[in-house]
DNA sequence: ATCTTTAATTTGTATGAGTATATACCAAAT
DNA sequence: ATTTGGTATATACTCATACAAATTAAAGAT
């Protein structure tokens, strides 16, 4: 068939999580558009060469994401653009694996130039000595790899993890795999287009000293100035 | 027969739906905890007396939202807290389907603390004619329901819906369902557990006046103390 | 016209058979 | 003793087919 790109992080994708992608991915692209349907299990699982099972479970992955609602009679149809989890990990990453839209990236900036500061504001007054571990170790491994390694970027969204989960508030913490997406794919994206991307560790010590020393203040400050000094760098600021 | 629509609400679930719920509100109330291992798709689904197709599109629903992975040989299991999506609107139901957690409604109002003061600033500089008539709407049907009833919360989701739309970032926005949602359940807790909540039109009318007016500063300003006053009928301060 | 009944279409559920894959176990080599 | 490699097996995954339920729309009765 096809020839399989060896990514050594590309795990095997079952056949429902495959067309669950490959529809998530069209309907984020606006191939299918918000009231558009799509009925007619029967012939669309014949027509990908897939099983009705699959290409239901495709369709209940969709629905639990709110992309699609589907009903006996009524069919199948895109939902409202309203309704879709945009920050769900994986909705982030179909979005980011074709070119993202210039204007939601820039979305996604300014929302976590609202969430970050006041995250890592919270963190400098609750953060435990275990976390401030786990901050350190992120450092230390962004050091040594660099942002331009899959390893590296690993460790920057750690470091931002390690932050939100020192607030102590699991609702802000369930953000931080959404917000740890748009780090990673902001980033590949920055590297993709810049050469030379600036080093940010300077600013993420920064961070790390004012939560160390319990500032809130200083801690949201640095972390304002983190992630205005990321925007310019994306080149769309 | 006659229709009766007097809980129109309620939808009759299909089954899948039923058991995502069922088990989705076992795992969020700690039945089973992350690590426990759901494995046995056929003995499980017998024991609930469904079919096995039935059973896996539960399974699917509740994978795509983050509280179980699922792999050949390893089984089903239940993955760790951090990955769950508790801000998906449908998590949010099933977790106030039972008693809230005192500390995970504080986090909420948190984090809508976060929020909504920034979208409060945002909208008032972005705010289009259209977005200003809705909340105006929103803001009568406030008024003549009162919060007490079903049509006055929906009124109440519909007003803080539309600042967030205001704001013209799909993501901030896409945190609309999950914070109108928690709005909700909240202001439900309040009237069941407080038989005379204040009346919180004032502050939402200066909210309005904020934004039309095309003041950010005096927009978060006005958010703050609506959500602070709002905090404080919930007696959890 | 309005309400009731019927029909048709689409998703939903059930069942049984067979496949693929990740884990654990055991053997062999280092 | 540790690592490597093969193999067995348990488990989820996929398929095909049949039937049920539900909602919409049209036909019929009042």
């Amino acid at each position: 068939m096809s020839v399989m790109h060896t990514k050594s992080n590309e795990k095997r994708l079952r056949i429902h999580q495959t067309v669950a992608r490959e529809l998530g991915t069209a309907i984020l692209s606006g191939v299918y558009k918000p009231g558009d349907s799509l009925e007619g299990e029967i012939e669309r699982s014949l027509a990908l060469g897939v099983s009705r099972t699959a290409y239901r479970e495709a369709i209940r992955i969709l629905v639990a994401k709110g992309l699609l609602e589907s009903r006996p009679k009524a069919g199948t149809q895109v939902t409202p653009r309203a309704r879709w989890s945009l920050l769900d990990p994986e909705i982030l990453e179909w979005t980011f694996s074709g070119e993202p839209d210039e204007h939601f990236v820039r979305g996604l900036f300014e929302l976590r130039g609202i969430i970050e500061p006041a995250a890592a504001g919270l963190a400098a007054q609750r953060r435990t000595s275990t976390q401030l571990e786990a901050m350190t170790q992120a450092l230390a491994k962004m050091k040594s790899h660099g942002l331009a390694t899959e390893a590296g970027r690993a460790a920057d969204q750690q470091f931002h993890r390690a932050i939100l989960e020192a607030t102590h508030n699991d609702a802000l913490a369930s953000l931080a795999s959404s917000v740890g997406a748009a780090v990673n794919w902001t980033t590949r994206f920055k590297v993709r287009h810049q050469d030379l991307p600036r080093d940010p560790l300077p600013e993420h010590e920064a961070v790390f000293r004012a939560i160390e020393s319990s500032d809130p203040a200083q801690a949201c400050a640095t972390m304002e100035s983190l992630l205005d000094l990321a925007l310019a760098d994306m080149g769309i600021s």
